[in-house]
DNA sequence: CTGTTAGCGCCTTCAG
DNA sequence: CTGAAGGCGCTAACAG
């Protein structure tokens, strides 16, 4: 394998030249410049990044930590991080936690190692101490989850109004008893879906009955459960908003599990949009997350932090919309 | 950031100690490794990654090389890959070359650049000869593809064999004409499943009619479309079988868009086992390819490649099994 | 068991 | 515009 000197030696001049012609800083004649391209070809010299890294103390590298590469959701955010940072020279290396606290934190450990110049964290299981304390040593951006009143980089969507345009959007088909399927508690956008829904049937004057929601886990058989406890009401919602597309999906099976029709009996609401939400029958109405832009402007911003550390942290909102499919049909008569 | 003279100084020591007890290598008297990691411990010390790479001359990083990471099918292929990496201290990089071949050779140099110590290759647009070529120089993999006869490490499933199963099942429960979708011909596996097909038609003394075969692309809508070329025929099929799950949804969409049922009138089946095959309506017959077994085998070839470059290269054929559940339903009574 | 020393391949002042 | 020389932080002989 051809090194600088190589080259150098080859084109007759010095390693330091031809790190100029390498780095393309103008201050090279035309003539040596050809000279020492010549001599690059023709060894096949490809400069060894290891030792530019080393020497520039950089590694163009960037960790993306997520719970688990095989959730679709996720890999649309990827795409817009991988896209950029192309765009800029930059790698990124796969930080697949399986959602496991210790892997996302070893992975985080890697900047500290020099084998990566920034994190973007698209899941938060450590604690939001630790992941402040973090975030003021090294460059850190947050996406899909937030932490509240932070002074932290993160790029997310306003959940809280996104959901109570859904509720809009139900209330407008005349639905007047909503179900809700919520995510986890424990994490934040599922308070925030949850708290949207709640403020949605406060401005329509709906009241609020606490049997209507129930708590899932984002899976699709925790919304198979949860719908059917909604079924099992007394008197169940004749619409049900789950809070992602996989519970929504688990609950089209439940209510189709008892020979009920959606939307003809009962209407379904998902959140995220990914493409599975295209696919199923009836296709899902779902409040759509700009995916590849979330990944897309986490990644800007992460540069801009990479290249001045001391840039303000922000907090951007992405505009979400609703996508109306088939999963609530027209407007109810009763 | 404390380098290691840091901490050999504060032990006491001298910066080839603290290597030492930092690579494990037995040969530091107790009391000094306790001094040393206390040093360590104080100054926070993380070693760093590119200095070390430099000075062995690796990165301990391989780059996964893939046509779209937002396939499904691919995310398993490297969850399983991460899972042996992680074992083994490496990193993976992620190649998404978005489908463009020019992408997928500049991932491929990062080699060269020592910015990689290995590839795996979940696609190979690229022409077999320059592959073949680029095999002799540097540690890859290929992993669900392949290339026939070829003196080279792959790690594929048999697609031949797995087509004139899925044959076999369908002429056990009664069907004599059987339509069959392809992937895009210039493609290998396409071309052996369309192999495995016919083979099955002629096993079971069924003449091959060139109207039931139809070239799709592995996407959902070419799937739509070749169905609906097959149900214009004279005398349709009473079996699809689709190259994918993709392309079996467009097949399954396209029969119920004309009043049929499936599998009540037409069977269908598929390739892969991707998740959304469990979840469509009626959840799908298909094979199911070892997605995740295949990325750790391939992990496990590179490794042993990397190690020992002069490994004898081999084809690994992993078995695939047919997931029997609705599509296809009961036997046909005619 | 421990210390000294010479690089890994490149970039970047500093002179010329 | 070009060359010489000093590291970046670490590991691996080689001595002791």
């Amino acid at each position: 394998m051809a090194k600088m000197i190589d080259v150098a030696k080859l084109a007759g001049v010095s390693v330091a030249t031809v790190s100029r012609v390498l780095a393309g800083s103008g201050k090279v004649s035309k003539n040596t410049k050809e000279k020492v391209e010549r001599a690059m070809k023709e060894l096949n010299y490809k400069p060894n990044k290891l030792a530019r890294n080393l020497r520039k103390l950089e590694s163009k590298t960037i960790v993306v930590v997520i719970p688990d590469i095989s959730n679709p959701f996720f890999t649309d955010v990827i795409r817009g991080i991988q896209q950029v940072a192309q765009q800029h020279d930059y790698y990124v290396l796969l930080g697949d936690t399986g959602n496991d606290v210790k892997a996302e934190l070893d992975f985080i450990d890697l900047i500290k190692e020099r084998a990566a110049d920034g994190v973007i964290l698209v899941t938060a299981r450590t604690s939001p101490e630790k992941i402040l304390e973090i975030a003021q040593e090294v460059p850190l951006v947050v996406a899909c989850e937030y932490i509240k009143g932070a002074h932290l980089s993160m790029v997310t969507i306003d959940n809280v109004s996104s959901s109570q345009k859904v509720v809009d959007h139900l209330v407008s088909l005349g639905h007047r008893r909503i179900g809700f399927i919520s995510g986890p508690l424990n994490v934040i956008i599922s308070r925030d879906r949850l708290k949207g829904y709640v403020s949605g049937l406060k401005k329509h004057g709906l009241e609020q009955d606490s049997s209507l929601i129930q708590e899932g886990d984002f899976t699709i058989s925790s919304g198979f459960e949860s719908a059917n406890r909604l079924l099992d009401l007394a008197e169940p919602p004749t619409a049900v908003f789950a809070s992602n597309d996989e519970m929504a999906i688990g609950t089209i099976k439940a209510i189709k599990n008892r020979g009920f029709q959606v939307p003809g009996d009962i209407a379904v609401v998902g959140f995220d949009d990914i493409q599975i939400a295209t696919v199923i029958e009836p296709a899902l109405t779902t409040v759509s997350q700009p995916k590849f832009e979330i990944g897309r402007c986490t990644m800007e911003i992460l540069l801009e932090l990479i290249q001045n550390p001391s840039t303000r942290q922000e907090h951007v909102v992405l505009p979400e919309h609703l996508v109306i499919r088939e999963s609530c049909g027209y407007p109810l008569v009763r």
